[in-house]
DNA sequence: TGGCTCATGTAAGGAGTTACATGATTAA
DNA sequence: TTAATCATGTAACTCCTTACATGAGCCA
């Protein structure tokens, strides 16, 4: 049901079309919880029936109509009962960790962890950016933006240890001085 | 489709029965991919006429029969098929992170992340635990004991970064000092 | 001419969760 | 006598993924 909750914080930010929300969802708030198209679609078809969100249609020229979609007032309640409850623990379902666990094939591992540490200093390197161009004061946020500020450094978290994790595995795999 | 790699994983160290699985998911395996014994039965049963299982069944007085599953060689070029390619990254899917961005309920939140952080360190503390007592010595680790280890390494880095995290967003929301 | 962007969806299937079902033994 | 452990499953449902579908404009 998280998804209706994500998709709900993103439109308080602003009304948005599901096109709209799905690039939303590929640049930022899909850090933490991904989502395609088809599914987002999905769930505001779902909400607009539930009163969480309305929609009105614009017409546009040489393109196809527009659905923008804004939260309702029920919506908002909806999102506040949702906040005031605990979160539960998200489950780990590391793909990589059970073949590590299963170790059959060094060289596909060491090839699998390299191309998994270029991944987490790619998207480091994005986090450390977005946080140098927000958020260059974090001390002087307040609300929301401390909000999406803390995220963004659980962000920056999970890939740092994701690159320490990378070095010990290559560091065990090929001894050290050889990466 | 992993489910089925980390059930094959389990049963390569030792055969087991659905149940013995169950458990087995629960203590050890399950920290980096759960799985419920209904889910556990179903994908035996699907592995079984797939031919990468086979099972005997035994008899056991006073207690239901037992059927233990073992793998096949099937089983085996399967699991090196699967071991051999490339792991996808695994999606991130954070209802918490998702609470933060949309943030709504400062005491909600402080409330949340104080039980996520003893939850952190109390995995962390199973698993350091674990560490000390199986492998004492990891340099002189190879083949399977060095790929578990490596795998134990892994939610040992993601509880302290965790832990970290929660710090922060704790510090954040109620100034240092005060936790 | 071929692919990208804008914009909306449907349909089928795979994976995971939750609830239900049965039945004997054993420990508090 | 109540609950837990051992041991097996079925059924319904939600959620996510993948493939398919349409159609106009724009850029190389």
């Amino acid at each position: 049901m998280a998804l209706d909750h994500a998709i709900l914080v993103s439109l308080t930010e602003r009304a948005a079309s599901g096109y709209d929300l799905a690039r939303r969802f590929d640049a930022s708030i899909g850090h933490f919880w991904p989502a395609s198209h088809q599914q987002i679609y999905r769930v505001l078809a779902r909400m607009q029936e539930a009163g969480w969100v309305a929609s009105t249609v614009q017409e546009q020229d040489g393109r196809p109509d527009k659905k923008t979609y804004a939260i309702t007032p029920a919506g908002e309640a909806e999102l506040n009962r949702w906040a005031a409850g605990p979160s539960g623990r998200e489950a780990v379902r590391s793909d990589f960790a059970v073949k590590l666990r299963g170790f059959r094939d060094r060289d596909a591992i060491i090839a699998d962890t390299r191309v998994r540490r270029a991944d987490h200093v790619a998207r480091l390197t994005e986090y450390e950016a977005s946080e140098a161009r927000f958020y260059p004061d974090p001390s002087a946020l307040e609300g929301a933006d401390l909000g999406a500020w803390l995220a963004l450094r659980g962000g920056i978290h999970t890939e740092r240890r994701g690159i320490e994790w990378c070095d010990e595995i290559l560091t065990a795999l090929e001894g050290p001085g050889s990466r």
